[in-house]
Formats: C-alpha cells, sequence, structure tokens
DNA sequence: GGATATTGCTCAGTATGCTGACTATCAGTA
DNA sequence: TACTGATAGTCAGCATACTGAGCAATATCC
C-alpha cells in the first residue's frame, strides 16, 4: 500500500497528524455520541424492567404533555428540542398506546390540542423510579460533584449552540 | 380534569413531584440527547460548507479504516462503538462514494477487510480543517478550561458506563 | 473427527432525527 | 376583500441505532 506518509520524512508527518486528527474517539462530537448511546440503553433496560415500554424521546413528550395540557404538537416540539417532522411519529406511537390524545383544536383548525389519558397519567407515575433510577446510573462513574458539573457545562455548551439545530429549544410563549 | 394532586394536599404533592420529576429538560439524558443533537448539526454544517457530503459516523470509520488498514468490521465497529448492524449500512455507503472497499478476507471467508481509497483519503484530508472547526464551535460557549473539563468528565461517565450499551468500545486487539 | 459453541455478517423491523416539499389554514396588509 | 406571507401538520426519503433472527464459517471440546 502506498500511502502519503511513505513520500515525505516520517516524524514530521507523524507529528502533523497526531496534530491534526488525533484521536477520533477524543473528539467532543465523538464522546457526545457516546455518552447519548450509553444514556438511550440505560434508559430502555430501567423502564423495561419495571416493565414498561417507552423510549426517552416519548417519556419526554409524555410527561411534556402532562405539565402542558391542551398545547400543540410545534409548542411541544419547542419544549422539549424536537424537530415537528420527528412529533408526529412520536405522538403518533403514543396514541397508538393509549398513553395520550390528539384533537382538532377549535381555536386553530391547523393545530392539534394535546391530552394525557388516564392511563398516560397511571404509566408516568409508575415509570417515574425507573427513570431516575437511570439517570442516576448514567451519572455512575461520576462523584456527585462532578456530575452536577457535567450538567452544568452541557447546559451552558447546549445554551450557546441552541440555535444550531433545526430543533432549538423554545420557551413557553403564554 | 381530575388528577391526583386534587386527591392529597397541594403543598405536600407540589414538593413530592418537585423532587421526583423536575424538569425534563436538566436531565442527565435529556442534556445527553441535545448536546448530540446539536454535535451533529454542526459537523453537517461545516463539512457541508467545505462541500462535502459526510456523516460524523461516515467520517468517524473512514478515519479508523485509514488509521487500520484491512481490519474487518467487527473489529472496526468495536474501536468507534458502533452497533454491528449499523456498519453494514455505513460501509456500504462509504464504498457507493467510493472512499472505501470491501474485500473478502482469505484468512477468515467470514469475514470482510475494510480498505481506504485514494478518494478517500483525499477526502479525509481535505475534509480535516471542518471537522476541527466542528468540534470548536460545539464547545463554543465554554472556556478553554471549561472545555477540557467537560471532555474529562464525558469521558469519565463513559468510560463507566461503557459495557451497558449493545456497541461498547473495544480495545485494539493486536 | 464430529458435535457444539462461537463468531462475522446480513437482514427485517422499529424508532429517532433530519431535509425538503406540500396542504390547509391563519394573519396582516393593500 | 384579495393578496401575501407565515404557520401547523404531514409525508417521502435518507441515515443512524437498536432487537432479534438467520446463514456461513471458524473454534473448541469430547
Amino acid at each position: 500500500m502506498l500511502t502519503i506518509s511513505m513520500l515525505v520524512n516520517e516524524p514530521a508527518l507523524a507529528a502533523l497528524e497526531e496534530n491534526s486528527v488525533k484521536d477520533n474517539n477524543d473528539m467532543p462530537g465523538h464522546l457526545a455520541r457516546r455518552f447519548q448511546q450509553i444514556a438511550v440503553a440505560v434508559f430502555l433496560a430501567e423502564v423495561a424492567d419495571a416493565g414498561f415500554d417507552l423510549t426517552p424521546v416519548q417519556y419526554a413528550a409524555l410527561a411534556t404533555i402532562k405539565a402542558n395540557p391542551g398545547l400543540d404538537q410545534v409548542t411541544l416540539a419547542g419544549l422539549i428540542a424536537y424537530d415537528r417532522t420527528t412529533i408526529t411519529g412520536v405522538i403518533d406511537r403514543l396514541v397508538q398506546k393509549g398513553l395520550a390524545e390528539r384533537r382538532a383544536s377549535s381555536r386553530d383548525r391547523r393545530a392539534r390540542e394535546l391530552e394525557i389519558t388516564d392511563e398516560g397519567r397511571r404509566t408516568l407515575r409508575k415509570i417515574t423510579p425507573a427513570v431516575e433510577s437511570a439517570q442516576r446510573i448514567m451519572l455512575g462513574g461520576l462523584s456527585a460533584k462532578e456530575g452536577e458539573e457535567l450538567m452544568r457545562l452541557l447546559r451552558k455548551a447546549i445554551a450557546a449552540g441552541n440555535e444550531l439545530s433545526r430543533a432549538p429549544l423554545r420557551d413557553v410563549q403564554v
């Protein structure tokens, strides 16, 4: 195999590559992906252990509907930073599971008003310990102080980058 | 709407809910998802600005193939913590773009040996500034010291949770 | 050597997430 | 009121990620 490294002097190239690409596993983007990957796996495992079948995304949507009864899909999306095209499918599944309801709005015939069902409320209540346990587990390698610091730094980085994704977090517009 | 809160005394319940569910947006799992969401958006935007069409996952795979010529798919998956079923599609697309090659292994007829093409090498080289710029942007809200600390804490949390996802990071088995 | 277990890869199915396009509706304005 | 622009939601299409199943080949153990 002929590589560029054969055409230049070795130490110079090694140094250059060391500086430029580094280890892929040490880049913030990779760490973000990996932490999220573990977080989702832990969430699903804890929730499944508790006897439920709910994804992190579905949980967040359901909890937000409960806290803001009658909200529309775009508002929900803004409150938890989902893309509006993703919300459609998530709500479909919550409705199909009988945990939420989607009704046409009378104020605005374009909009759908979302409500949690009794079954949804029951599920949220029973699932809460598993959700909290999952949050603890995903910070399990850190001391309490480190966990707090990680969350503070994530919040700060996220706040600065909020507008950079297609689905930024939006304040409630009461 | 009849809720549990109507059946118990209000302050007690408010405190309980405050303690139990908190704001969904403040949970580690949500922060993980959000940070990753921004990281991917920034990566894609920077790379597109540079005139390329490569996802974070494809980039990581290509860079790892370059650093470990001839490796098989399972080893690649382990090196960057992908699920082996995900790798199949990622390699498909790298091959289809002409950036990598997949050859049957002579040692083990089950395995496929992966190689980067000249075109792949050229792409990696030209794309590197955009990738690095993306890493800077996603930490843009943090000081240099905070960025370092965030990465340290992420590495630590990830190391502790490595085995909890279906696709843990695996050391090179040379 | 032969049964058994393991491994490398793929595939079908499901659930995020995104881009871009489209419909229906609403809001503001000339 | 008619026009224009913005907004709510959906859809098609693509790319991760995962579960679970299956096939082919290799390793291991008796």
